[in-house]
DNA sequence: CCTTCCCATAAAGGAGCTCTATATCATGAT
DNA sequence: ATCATGATATAGAGCTCCTTTATGGGAAGG
C-alpha cells in the first residue's frame, strides 16, 4: 500500500522539479526525499521521475499521477481551512431550540451579542414545545435547547438550570382593588382566566398549582403567546398568568396590577438541555460560555 | 501538521462508526486507532468524534471534515487505479514517430499486433523527416522515433539499430536486358531516374553514393512516396531507387528487374531513437520489447 | 579541466507508531 | 442488583522504518 505521506513528498518534488529543493520545502533532507520517491516507485512498480543532471522531471505516468494527487491535496487543504474556520468561529453554525417566548424575552440579547461577535457563524433557531425541543436535542438536530424546568428525567440528556422565573397573576384596571390583599386559589379561579394554550409547560404548571389546592379551573381565553395574554389583560379581559419579569414595566406604570395568592407560586427554573454523550460543537460551546453555563 | 496517514484512519473510523471495527479493516489494533484519532484531535484542537457506548459518532466538525476527506481519498484511489491501468496497459498511450514509408513497410505489423494485444492503449503516430522526428523525441512529445541511419550524433539521444535495409535500382520490362551485367554509376545515371523528393534521407543517401563516384545526377521524377516510385517504375518510366524488401514480390513475378551496380550499394540501417535521460513509458517499453529492442 | 549542482547509496540512530495488557464505562440481560 | 458484553482509553515496552550524516558519481558549464 502507498504510504500517504509519500504523496506529499511526490507533490513537492513534482512541482519543484528538484528533489533537493523539495526537501527544503518539507524541512527534511534530500536523501529522505530520494528514499520516499524510490519507495513509491517500487510500490507502483513504475518510474515516476526521470533523473536528469539539472533535477528531476515527471515521466508520462508521473504526470498522470500528479493530476490526481494535486486535486486530492487541494481538497485536503480546503478541509483544513474549513476546520480552522470552525475553530475560530469564522464559519459553522449554531442551532438553538426554545419556545418563542424564551427566544424573545431571554435568548435574544445573547444571540445579538453572539452574532455581532461572530458574524460568520450561521444561527439557526427552531421553536417548539419543551417535548419537541428535547426530542430535537436527542436526535442531534439542534445543539442545545432552552426549556422550562422541571422536565422528565432522560438518561441521554443533561440539564442545567441557568435562571429562575417567578410567575404571577396580573389584571388590568378593574383589578386594582384586588391587589392589596391575599387571594385564595378559589378566589382567583372565579376571575376570567387568560392562560397559555394547553400542552405548554406553563399551562401544565399552573393547572398543577390549582389542582394541588383542589381547585378546578377553566380558561376564558387561551392564547399561544405570552405577549398576547398581557395585551388582553391590559384591555381588561381578565387575569393573566405570566412570568413577572415580562410585566415589570406594566406593573410599575400601573397599567397592570398583581394579585397576591395566599399560597405562593413556586419559582420555576429555566434550563439548558444538551446531549449527555455529545460534547458541544465549537460554535455551541462558545455560546454556552456566554450564558455562563 | 496533520500526518496524512491519520486521515485514512479517520475515514475508516467515521465510516465504520466504531474504532475497533476500523482497526480491523486497517489491519491494526484498536489502541492504534484511538491513538491516531487523539493525535488528530489534538492537532486540530477540536473533537472529531463523540465517544459513545456503542461506538463513535462524528461531531459537527468531524462531519464537515469527512466531506473533504472522502472526496480527497476518492481522487487518490482513482489515481491509483489509473496507475494500475497504465501499468497493465489497459490505459495510456503510445506515441511513435517515423516516416510514412517506415510506418507502412516496417512498423505496421508491430502496431497491429500491439493494438490487438493492448486495445486500450491509444496509439498516436506522427510522421515527418528524420530531423523532425528526432526533434520531437528530444522535446518529449513522442516516446521514440524510427529513423534511417546514420544520423547526426546527439548527446541527448540514444540510437539503436534494429535492422538493415538494402536499397537497389529497379526498372520495368524495358530494363530486363540490363539486369544481367554490372553497370557503372555513370551508366545508371543515364537512365531516367525515379527518386524520392530532396530532403529525405534516402535521397541524400543515393546522391552521396553517386557523388562518391564523381557522377552528377538529376531526377526525372521526384515523388514523396516509395510506393508511387515503384508504380511508375512498373509502368516503364525509368529506374527507381528503393529498398529491395519493398519490391521482392515484383522481382519474383518479373514485373520489375534489378540493375546490378558495379560498386555495391552499402546497406543502410534503420534505428530507434529515444531520449537518453528518459526511461520509456510502460506503453513504450512494451512496444520496444516487441521490436526485440 | 575543474567547479558546481544534483541525485543515489550506505549505515547508524531515533522518533513515534504499534502492540500487549489492562482499566473503565455504558448497556442490557439474568 | 449483579454480571456479561462490547466499546474506548491508557500505560509501557518494542520495533519498524524514516531521517540523518557522510560520501560517491555523473552531467553541465565556465
Amino acid at each position: 500500500m502507498i504510504h500517504l505521506e509519500w504523496y506529499r513528498i511526490f507533490l513537492h518534488a513534482a512541482k519543484a522539479g528538484n528533489l533537493t529543493k523539495a526537501a527544503g520545502e518539507l524541512y527534511i533532507t534530500q536523501p529522505s526525499v530520494s528514499y520516499a520517491i524510490k519507495q513509491m516507485e517500487q510500490a507502483l512498480s513504475m518510474k515516476l521521475f526521470h533523473r536528469q543532471s539539472k533535477g528531476v522531471e515527471l515521466t508520462t505516468e508521473g504526470k498522470q499521477l500528479l493530476l490526481y494527487v494535486e486535486q486530492s491535496f487541494a481538497l485536503l487543504e480546503a478541509g483544513e481551512k474549513k476546520m480552522s474556520a470552525l475553530k475560530h468561529l469564522t464559519g459553522g453554525e449554531l442551532r438553538v431550540g426554545a419556545s418563542d417566548s424564551l427566544f424573545k424575552h431571554f435568548l435574544f440579547p445573547y444571540l445579538d451579542t453572539y452574532h455581532k461577535q461572530y458574524p460568520d457563524v450561521r444561527i439557526r433557531l427552531s421553536h417548539g414545545k419543551t417535548s419537541e425541543i428535547t426530542a430535537r436535542v436527542k436526535e442531534g438536530s439542534i445543539d442545545f435547547g432552552l426549556i422550562h424546568l422541571p422536565t422528565a428525567d432522560d438518561p441521554h440528556l443533561d440539564v442545567h438550570t441557568i435562571m429562575t422565573l417567578q410567575d404571577c397573576f396580573v389584571g388590568g384596571e378593574a383589578y386594582r382593588d384586588q391587589a392589596g390583599h391575599p387571594l385564595s386559589a378559589q378566589d382567583i379561579s372565579q376571575f376570567p382566566l387568560l392562560l397559555l394554550s394547553p400542552g405548554s409547560s406553563t399551562r401544565r404548571f399552573i393547572e398543577q398549582w390549582f389542582a394541588a389546592q383542589d381547585v378546578a379551573i377553566e380558561a376564558d381565553i387561551e392564547l399561544g403567546s405570552i405577549d398576547l395574554l398581557i395585551e388582553f389583560a391590559k384591555l381588561g379581559f381578565g387575569v393573566a398568568f405570566v412570568p413577572r419579569s415580562y410585566v415589570v414595566k406594566e406593573l410599575a406604570e400601573g397599567t397592570l396590577h398583581e394579585l397576591k395568592p395566599a399560597k405562593a407560586i413556586p419559582a420555576r427554573s429555566i434550563g439548558i438541555t444538551t446531549r449527555r454523550d455529545m460534547t458541544a460543537s465549537v460554535a455551541a460551546a462558545k455560546f454556552l460560555v456566554m450564558l455562563s453555563f
